[in-house]
DNA sequence: AGTCACCTGATT
DNA sequence: AATCAGGTGACT
């Protein structure tokens, strides 16, 4: 999926298409894309929040619509969805003849509807949103105190904060100039403070860079102008020293760092 | 913390 | 044919 920054430029587009009109119809072709997507028909969207890397669609009544784009989601509206379209997974049709549709080739993505009193536990294991003031360099300090997972693995977790995937991780920690490996809780606090400045500092960049990502209704587009420091640029010279950049395998993914700079 | 599973498409 | 992909939850 989308990291952070492309799911608030996926929110950032929907709430300019308000006012919405009535759910009046739904439709997905696998019962595994979507759970309770009929118990939204009859309400309008009243306003559209991101928590991490969730869309929630809060709806009139007071219930919402949790969407997760995980890879390749997409989410788009549109003048009326086309059922041909190979990559629709799910949609929600207004009264106004628009709609809302999950688009991903991969089909990874979810959509659940929760009533307003479950938010809290369906977000319970998220850490807090990087750009609120509950993310301060002593949170995110006593959160690499109590962890034994390297550092990056620690990052993507989404418990110490919410919003980052393997680019951003690895991005960060580049900018930190932080070895990937190190475990977390061996990082000095002022190397965490260093991290949790340019962790803002990524984000933010990219969000920015995000807000022209996303008109491709296939899917997803990259954010464009991200300067993109390592990651997938393996053997690819380092911009601060020129040094190869190295690849890993961590978890299963991929991560990219420069040996030289990142100790 | 690593591995697999969920899915499909692009690339090697 | 095999590997990889911006995610995450359920295993071991």
């Amino acid at each position: 999926m989308p990291e952070l920054p492309e799911v608030e430029s996926v929110v950032l587009r929907l709430r300019q298409t308000a006012p919405w009109a009535k759910i009046v119809a739904c439709g997905q072709f696998r019962s595994t894309t979507a759970r309770g997507l009929k118990r939204a028909l009859g309400h309008t969207v009243d306003a559209v929040d991101r928590r991490g890397k969730n869309i929630l669609l809060r709806l009139s009544g007071g219930a919402f619509l949790r969407i997760h784009l995980k890879m390749t989601g997409g989410l788009n509206v549109i003048p009326g969805v086309n059922l041909r379209q190979s990559t629709v997974r799910a949609w929600l049709t207004l009264e106004d003849g628009r709609a809302i549709v999950l688009n991903d080739p991969r089909a990874l993505g979810r959509i659940s509807f929760h009533h307003a009193r479950e938010e809290r536990s369906l977000f319970a294991r998220l850490g807090p949103e990087p750009f609120s003031e509950a993310f301060t360099p002593e949170h995110l300090i006593a959160a690499a105190r109590r962890t034994a997972k390297p550092v990056k693995i620690f990052l993507m977790d989404q418990r110490a904060v919410a919003g980052l995937g393997n680019i951003y991780a690895a991005e960060a920690l580049f900018h930190a100039r932080i070895h990937p490996a190190a475990p977390a809780r061996q990082l000095s606090a002022k190397k965490l403070a260093v991290l949790h400045r340019v962790i803002r500092d990524v984000l933010e960049l990219a969000l920015r860079s995000a807000s022209v990502a996303y008109e491709d209704p296939g899917g997803f587009a990259e954010a464009e102008d991200f300067p993109v420091a390592v990651y997938g640029r393996e053997g690819e010279p380092c911009p601060r020293c020129a040094a190869r950049v190295r690849r890993i395998a961590q978890g299963g993914r991929s991560t990219y760092y420069c040996p030289k700079c990142q100790k």
